[in-house]
DNA sequence: TTATAAAACTAATGATATTAGGCTTCACCA
DNA sequence: TGGTGAAGCCTAATATCATTAGTTTTATAA
């Protein structure tokens, strides 16, 4: 019955975190996006309920490419601090190589942009065993919330330019996360 | 010369926070702001350049109250590590008491809210010298820095609704911080 | 009393998202 | 083989805001 599609939905979402990262949040316009792909702005409507589906789509992409990368760097290491440590990094470097959407993610000042709750578990699934056997499985999950927490928060401030009295911030992060890896395990 | 101000710029920033905290940033219109006070939203350019400049004032304010609660938190506390975990505990109050003006504050969704870079630094002070008493100077930065973005990072995640596994959010917060600061001693 | 300047107003402009209604193409079925 | 209908596109209109332009009001200073 259609028509040939000039466009998939997962093309726009593409195009768009491509725009979000080179131009900013601000600059997506729906206008800018139908551009791209030579059509009009009303077309994306067939694709997407609103601007604010488009952005849940783009969150949901960017949240599976973090999850993969988060898997990858952990593929062949045996010492669970060890798989904590390179986890924690990987997730830091995924932030600063994706900041403008890594920031959507998480961002509250836009509502209805609430990521699946499987998220969440997706995400911890492949550091809780190994948190688990550094502090066990009764603290597992307050260890692992921190963990993040400390991460995102650090990952934040840095994109927010919040550490602005020099330093190295790779050092201070290895620092920050060692220790609680530390605090962790000295229980 | 002038005209009798119904309005001074002190009172649409606090109007404006409570708007906010109350509706949420995107309903916060000039319009509605203005209609608070009876004057029309054009009126408010003789107050602030634009609506970036408003919320900047916002944050600024967020950013005083946040100190100050800080600072009365450690106020007759003698042990160095009490007054770090009573400083975390205090900031995480304060977000989670002004959840949507926090979240403003450290937002890079929003062009042009970069907050003064003397914020970070008066942030740092109360916290500063408790911690160079655990660590050392040396690593008194790093250190701080890790303590900052664990509590904005658990903040964060908590305010975002991103700690769906249920638990006791204050335990996990008292462990996670716990944690850090015994692997900071433990050096 | 009057000129002035701050502070307000009304009316327009401009940027965006969104909705309404209609045209075009093509896969499928009779 | 030809008709149909739905998908995908378009143009035009609407609504919501922020912002700008130009005008009016009024307390005070001279």
């Amino acid at each position: 019955m259609p028509y040939p599609a000039q466009v998939q939905a997962a093309d726009l979402t593409q195009k768009a975190r491509e725009l979000i990262e080179a131009e900013g949040l601000d600059r997506l316009t729906l206008a800018a996006l139908a551009a791209a792909f030579g059509i009009a702005a009303p077309s994306l409507y067939h694709h997407f309920k609103n601007k604010t589906a488009l952005l849940v789509a783009v969150n949901e992409r960017t949240g599976a490419l973090l999850i993969e990368h988060l898997q990858a760097a952990i593929a062949q290491m045996d010492d669970a601090r060890d798989r904590i440590s390179a986890m924690l990094h990987a997730y830091r470097a995924f932030a600063l190589a994706n900041p403008a959407t890594y920031g959507l993610v998480f961002t509250n000042t836009i509502p209805g942009l609430q990521l699946d709750p499987a998220f969440a578990e997706a995400l911890a699934l492949p550091l809780q065993a190994a948190v688990a056997v550094v502090v066990g499985e009764a603290q597992a999950l307050p260890a692992l919330r921190g963990g993040w927490a400390l991460v995102h928060g650090f990952v934040l401030l840095e994109l927010n330019g919040q550490f602005r009295r020099g330093g190295d911030l790779d050092v201070a992060f290895t620092v920050a996360v060692e220790a609680y890896i530390r605090g962790l395990a000295a229980v």
